[in-house]
DNA sequence: GCAAGGTC
């Protein structure tokens, strides 16, 4: 039998079909991995996918995360473990005259607790990370007369199939295994390929395994400082690395210029005009043609000719027509950023492709690509994207040419085509986002083979009482692309029909100072292509990499909108920029690849290197240490100020969100404590965020007013104080209680809101005797009605939200109800008290509509 | 409770 090892299922399937040379690939699975057995010329073979890496580097366990000991590197005895030290090259000592930091060399129980620099020498093993995959590929390797590593034809695919070679080893020592190099899979490449195999190329395995390393061990050990220098507690690792701590420079790089610019005074002059007797529709906006105004004095003057002017000539029309050329295949940058353009963030964007790649509704989401093979057929791909409705007129469009021709991107590779779409979708059974993407990358595809827009550009000058003013519109002539593909772009602004000599009316003239603005911080999809634009990550990794600095707080917020560094990101930069420069630059990923050539290549050893990179790293480390204090109190001092919501009322101290230790609920308390006791609850399940300015105080009471996000919802402002005025609502009567009425007493339903908990509920005069309770909305102005539910019985009330009033019938479960609780939205609120009042409900139901 | 790179 012969084996062949892939690096990802989709490939190992992929290549059955394409050597299987009688009938079908037959799907298998070994200890639930899928494989695929076919024959060729009679021999049995068998494709195994595996999922990327199947090992992974780590420390050796006493070096790792210890639930008595923390992140203290430890050895039994003090006794240091040798790390890899090239022949004739000497391990630097560590026990110098450094000072002791984390604990140095403290005995806890007969071990010795060493030095943060230890870990920089430690040694790395590589622990299985795929279990059950190693499993499969083991019990299939002692069967095997032959094994062919068929990973992907790059340095990553050079390792993978490395490690798996080392596998087929443990069980295997002797199997006869070679390596097929294939970028593209069609019948040819991969025929080519498995006709010429070649060695596996352990130099290039080499090359990756030290990029592993050397990610390790920057990453550890500065991840370990930071995290370490002051201790945040449970939950806040302070990571570092060499793709994630240059992009957070990028993004700090930007929040500075921002921080230092200075805005300049300038002044526009603007109006509106219209043709003689036209109506409101006709008009359109005209500014000056000396644009923005540097002097004031000179931009008095011209406003003053023409403030009361109440006509102008035209001067001249210019019409010009342009063709705006139709997008290029999508690879995945450029369907992150596209989507990051309509609000998907890059990290969501993979993991909605994933699950439209699994479904089969689109391509391999991974791709540099931006070119379509020859081999991809894109007159069937359209016709199986004509059976989704909205897409059929444009598919119609295309299928009745004679010959599809698509556009070029820059990058061409041949091991995946760019993203399209495989298969029709059915909106009613993809969730909103998934259609969402789905119908970005449909139309993108279709985009790609449609024609240029053409757009007419008019721009007309007229002249206002000597003063020259201008406008100009787009109108779109030839829709082409743009009528299937209506992402990223500005509206039409259709200017009037007028000729040169015309008269036109002229009214609002305004002179308006304005500032010049900072330059914009990036959106997530800017950042993505400056990632790429700088080599840092990959198509893979990026996206996460946002993720991870949002997670680590050094992004503010959650990923929406542009990306906004916290002080703690800020202080991590000016920390690492200082003692350890070479982390915080894309520099250390363009020395990497140089190195991962010189190893590639056999001029260097991947040992050689390694250590070239951890002495560069030890040194650092050595200034990091020496200003242990400094740094910690920096990083603390950040971490207080992104907690800042706003100014003690009592004290004047800083308050700030605190988590509790008991419940680790969060609250807001005051820096202060023990000497000031001021605390305020935070409405639980929202992000908040301090508001600036005016807005930041109460006016009733004095205390912050805070911004709340909920998920996906509108965020709100709120003051802190539950007692302020501007929180508290008088109780409300919004009914009679039914089950009072019916057992032949009397109580009124009444809304009140807990001060403990901002709750606000609705319960019964006599709750002590009928128990009656019912939850309401947290939030909008409550108004009673008078008016009893016709299913239930129960009170209607009005609440107003901020989309306008919103009639309900304040009882969770009533009948009219059960729809909208099986589709998931507001069930939160049947709570035990309302399920209380249910058995009760339906007693009191019959008896109040029998006295109707 | 460590990075970045693959992939599900």
């Amino acid at each position: 039998m012969k084996l062949v090892i892939t690096e990802k299922n989709d490939a190992a399937q992929q290549i059955a079909r394409l050597l299987c040379s009688v009938g079908k690939p037959k799907a298998d699975k070994v200890y639930n991995t899928p494989v695929y057995r076919f024959t060729v010329d009679g021999e049995e073979w068998v494709t195994i996918g595996l999922r990327g890496h199947i090992l992974a580097p780590d420390f050796p366990t006493e070096l790792k995360f210890d639930k008595k000991l923390g992140w203290y590197a430890v050895s039994q005895d003090g006794e240091m473990l040798p790390a890899d030290v090239p022949d004739g090259l000497a391990r630097p000592p560590y026990e110098s005259k450094r000072k002791p930091f984390l604990k140095d060399g403290i005995d806890i129980k007969g071990w010795k607790v060493p030095s943060l620099p230890y870990l920089v020498w430690a040694p790395i093993e590589k622990l299985p990370a795929e279990k059950e995959i190693i499993r499969a590929l083991k019990n299939l390797a002692k069967k095997a007369d032959s094994v062919v590593i068929g990973t992907d034809f790059d340095r990553e695919g050079e390792l993978i199939g490395s490690d798996a070679l080392a596998m087929v080893r443990d069980v295997a020592p002797d199997v006869p295994v070679s390596r097929a190099r294939y970028s593209a899979f069609t019948k040819a490449e991969i025929d080519h390929a498995f006709n010429n195999l070649v060695e596996l190329d352990q130099n290039l395995a080499d090359a990756g395994e030290s990029r592993q390393y050397i990610d390790l061990i920057w990453g550890a050990a500065l991840t370990r400082y930071l995290t370490m220098a002051k201790f945040g507690g449970f939950g806040n690792v302070r990571s570092a690395g060499r793709v994630q701590t240059p992009t957070l420079a990028l993004v700090v790089e930007r929040e500075r210029e921002r921080l230092a610019f200075k805005p300049e005074d300038y002044w526009v002059i603007s109006g509106e005009a219209a043709p003689q007797g036209a109506g409101e529709e006709d008009a359109f906006k005209i500014s000056h043609s000396a644009g923005r105004f540097a002097d004031e004095q000179a931009a008095a003057t011209a406003f003053a000719h023409v403030e009361g002017a109440s006509t102008g000539t035209v001067t001249s029309v210019v019409k010009k027509s342009r063709t705006q050329r139709p997008p290029t295949p999508f690879n995945t940058t450029s369907l992150q950023a596209a989507a990051a353009a309509e609000g998907i963030s890059p990290a969501r964007t993979m993991r909605i492709a994933e699950s439209l790649y699994m479904d089969g509704l689109i391509s391999y989401p991974r791709v540099d690509n931006t070119v379509y093979p020859r081999s991809l057929d894109l007159r069937a791909t359209v016709k199986a994207i004509s059976g989704v409705p909205q897409y059929a007129p444009a598919c119609r469009e295309l299928l009745s040419r004679e010959k599809l021709t698509a556009t070029r991107g820059k990058t061409e590779t041949t091991d995946h085509p760019p993203i399209y779409p495989t298969a029709a979708a059915d909106p009613t059974k993809l969730e909103p986002a998934q259609w969402k993407l789905y119908n970005l990358i449909a139309r993108r595809f279709l985009a790609t083979l449609s024609d240029p827009a053409v757009i007419e550009g008019t721009k007309i000058e007229i002249d206002v009482a000597g003063e020259p003013f201008q406008a100009s519109g787009d109108v779109l002539k030839v829709a082409g692309f743009r009528a299937v593909y209506p992402f990223g772009l500005k509206k039409d602004e259709q200017l009037p029909a007028l000729e040169q000599g015309d008269t036109v009316d002229v009214r609002d003239m305004q002179l308006e100072a304005k500032q010049t603005e900072p330059p914009a911080r990036y959106s997530q999809g800017k950042l993505v292509q400056e990632m790429e634009k700088r080599g840092l990550g990959t198509k893979s990794t990026r996206a996460s990499i946002i993720e991870r600095l949002y997670q680590v707080k050094y992004f503010k917020g959650t990923p929406s909108g542009p990306i906004e560094p916290s002080q703690l990101g800020m202080a991590i930069i000016d920390a690492l920029h200082e003692f350890a420069p070479r982390i915080t630059t894309p520099d250390m990923t363009s020395e990497l690849e140089e190195d991962m050539t010189h190893v590639a290549e056999g001029a260097d050893t991947q040992d050689q290197v390694v250590y070239h990179s951890r002495a560069l790293l030890a040194g650092m480390l050595d200034a990091l240490i020496e200003h242990k204090d400094d740094l910690g109190d920096a990083i603390s001092d950040a971490v207080t100020a992104d907690a800042k919501v706003g100014t003690c009322p009592k004290c004047g101290k800083d308050l700030v969100m605190k988590t509790s230790a008991k419940t680790r609920g969060s609250f807001i308390g005051c820096m202060g404590w023990p000497d000031c006791d001021v605390t305020y609850p935070v409405p639980s399940g929202v992000r908040v965020s301090p508001l600036e300015g005016e807005a930041a105080v109460c006016p009733e009471c004095g205390a912050p007013r805070i911004k709340c996000q909920p998920f996906r919802q509108k965020a709100y402002e709120v003051c802190v104080n539950p007692k302020c005025p501007t929180n508290y609502e008088p109780d409300l009567k919004v009914g009679e209680c039914s089950v009072c009425a019916a057992a032949g007493r009397h109580g009124d339903l009444i809304a009140h809101k807990s001060e403990k908990s901002g709750k606000r509920f609705i319960r019964c005069t006599n709750y002590e005797e009928c128990g009656v309770s019912y939850p309401l909305p947290g939030r909008g102005k409550l108004e009673a009605t008078g008016e009893v539910c016709e299913h239930c019985g129960a009170p209607i009330v009005v609440v107003q939200t901020a989309r306008g009033p919103w009639r309900i019938c304040v009882n969770m479960d009533c009948p009219s109800k059960e729809k909208k609780a099986a589709s998931g939205r507001g069930r939160k609120g049947a709570s035990s008290s309302t399920k209380k009042t249910t058995a009760k409900k339906s007693t009191s139901t019959k008896k109040s509509s029998s006295k109707k």
